[in-house]
DNA sequence: TTACGTGCAAATAATTTGCAGTCCC
DNA sequence: GGGACTGCAAATTATTTGCACGTAA
């Protein structure tokens, strides 16, 4: 009945909390699993709410919030914005890119063999390239 | 003092409201002069609003909003998201990709012929690609 | 005239923040 | 015990909407 994570260690979600500085609250253990159990993840805040729900884990939507800018600025965690409102946070920190299908708010990683980049644009005057986001917005097929 | 506007032929304002269907008022000839005026501009409906406000035309921003909705389902503004809040309008509806200066909230069209996406990626059983949006992200050199 | 537009203010939606009470270390 | 953490509710931000009044055709 273990799944061994793909991607990232979970071994131990307390030792990791030690170690980026976090006291390993009920809370922070419980959105640790949730995230890191098994394989990537990426979710909204209001998802990740609802599954900690679903898991009877006592915790307000604030605390996930929080929770998810501790992760992100650990590094344990990626923010991704696709749509207006509704931003994402991806458990795979590893550069790739998105597959986003509107309708269904759903957001897919693009397995990182699937080059799409060819060439990166020459940047104007001044400023140089932080980081280049793709995503490819899909439909479902009419027929 | 006559500028040739590039990329678009917006020599009257007023015919072009007439042939999508809207009334040529106040507010609507003065956002598409400063839209349309001279050359592609991304602008978020503040940054517009703010434009409004310098030229002297009473508006609201509630219409701000009306309109850039109204002008972006009849193909005349494209709407760009890519950073969480604050959602761009580009005059540029070509096919194109943008860059994004975080930090000083600016948004600018990628020339076209910056081919960026090599190859697309396979998508999903049972969707297909319904756009690609590549938003290069930069950042002010450091020296 | 009269349906379409506009502006205001109130309503949403997602997210953040202040703060009193709680709980790890 | 004491500072870090949590939850609630109130505050923010961007945007939308309801509705009385104004105005283009």
């Amino acid at each position: 009945m273990h799944s061994v994570p793909s991607g990232y260690p979970w071994r131990d979600v307390r030792t990791k909390l030690r170690e980026i500085g976090l006291r390993s609250t009920r809370q922070r253990l419980a959105l640790g699993f949730l995230l890191f159990g098994k394989g990537d993840r990426q979710v909204t805040a209001e998802m990740l709410y609802e599954a900690a729900v679903k898991a009877k884990v006592p915790i307000s939507l604030a605390t996930i919030y929080n929770t998810l800018h501790q992760f992100t600025d650990a590094g344990l965690l990626r923010q991704v914005t696709v749509d207006g409102s509704k931003t994402f946070f991806d458990t795979n920190v590893s550069p790739h890119h998105h597959f986003f299908v509107a309708n269904e708010n759903d957001l897919l990683d693009i397995p990182h063999s699937e080059v799409i980049v060819g060439k990166a644009p020459v940047p104007p005057e001044g400023y140089e390239i932080e980081r280049i986001d793709v995503v490819v917005r899909l439909r479902r097929k009419s027929r």
